[in-house]
DNA sequence: AACTGTGAATATTTTCACAGCA
DNA sequence: TGCTGTGAAAATATTCACAGTT
């Protein structure tokens, strides 16, 4: 199959997709193209895709339960090993065939079981704490669906997924083609917007004054 | 608040912050720092955030309910105003206030409550066509869950959100460490594959000796 | 003839470092 | 003095375009 055959199939440029094989190695054929079968081991190889990982989910609220369900894990690799959470009216419950555990045994659960990974799926405040928790009981790499920076020793790697962050940036963009399609090409910085300013009123009105003279400037 | 600390609490460095922000005006004061109630207001703007946005989440599994149930959206402007699915069991279920409702009402819905944005967290195999059906009816951005390359006209955005994907970045990195720790700084493509290869056997023997000595010279 | 692999060119992002202002 | 805003520099990423290979 041809450079411009995979990169139409994944979305990118023929070029990049070329470019980005040749770091792993020169697994195509000139004149001819890529072996699918020989390509698909070789990234699996190199992504680390032929050892299993095991993974503990940490708060089984919706996301978690979807996350739990979730086929697209056991495909690749990723175990669910354990769940844990801290609601003792979820607790003990069966979720994907696996029983949910407390909060208390986690450091045992992930150290006994030799997980590596951690999915945060908690609400924002507990989240920290939990990592913390995942990194002191031996997890390396966390994935943090909650709404908050984690912070981690070097060595640790963390991941976020902030799905009002996605539609945030699908709005963003929607947002400029609408006022695109109104004005042309206007600014982006309008200069008429100091009564929309002054009608929120989010600081004192001289603060806000001196700033937007400056920014007109 | 000084870009260093807004910075910090980011996770990211206070140049890139101080640049980032640039971009949107001189909304700092040199010597002191940044205003953050009027910062927010000006971020807010520019993101788009200062309208409301409506969503539609299209296949309700267990996917579709953490997403409707997800408190996140609702306070960065984004209202989930239908749920649609196509098995006849869940359609008519209360998910999150709403109810679901039929695939074949997908269009009807879609332009009478002027909905822009699609989410989709049906099965890979039915993307694709959830997707010309939401773009026809005229949403104009989709966040798509599947596992699968939406294609749109231009002047429609995707996003993908793949979970498996992120785990695997995490396994990847994990994977790199291991090694480096095992090895020093061993060569990403180590020598003495072969024996690895040739159990594996992706591939016939001759092809795969041939392309292996080409990636060795 | 067809297609890879890759240097060179171009574009974009990130970091540095400091002039200028409160 | 302390901090922003920003050019200039460095680092990365992407695209071009073509020599080399089957």
């Amino acid at each position: 199959m041809s450079s411009e055959e995979l990169a139409s199939a994944a979305g990118v440029g023929s070029a990049k997709l070329r470019k980005d094989l040749s770091h792993l190695g020169s697994y195509g054929t000139r004149g001819v193209g890529y072996e699918v079968q020989y390509l698909i081991y070789q990234i699996s190889r190199e992504l680390g895709l032929t050892q299993d990982w095991k993974v503990v989910i940490v708060g089984i609220g919706n996301l978690g339960h979807a996350l739990a369900n979730y086929g697209g894990f056991t495909s690749r690799g990723f175990t669910v090993a354990a769940l844990v959470d801290a609601d003792p009216r979820v607790i003990g419950e069966t979720v994907a065939g696996l029983t949910v555990s407390s909060l208390d045994s986690l450091d045992e659960t992930v150290s006994s079981l030799g997980i590596q990974i951690g999915v945060v799926a908690t609400p924002g405040p507990a989240a920290q704490e939990i990592c913390d928790r995942l990194v002191t009981a031996g997890v390396t790499g966390v994935l943090n669906f909650a709404p908050c920076v984690l912070t981690v020793p070097d060595g640790v790697m963390v991941r976020r997924v902030d799905l009002a962050t996605e539609l945030q940036i699908l709005a963003f963009h929607e947002q400029r083609r609408a006022a695109n399609r109104l004005a042309g090409e206007m600014p982006t910085e309008p200069q008429d917007l100091n009564a929309a300013l002054n009608a929120a009123r989010p600081v004192p009105p001289a603060t806000l004054t001196k700033s937007r003279a400056e920014a007109a400037g």
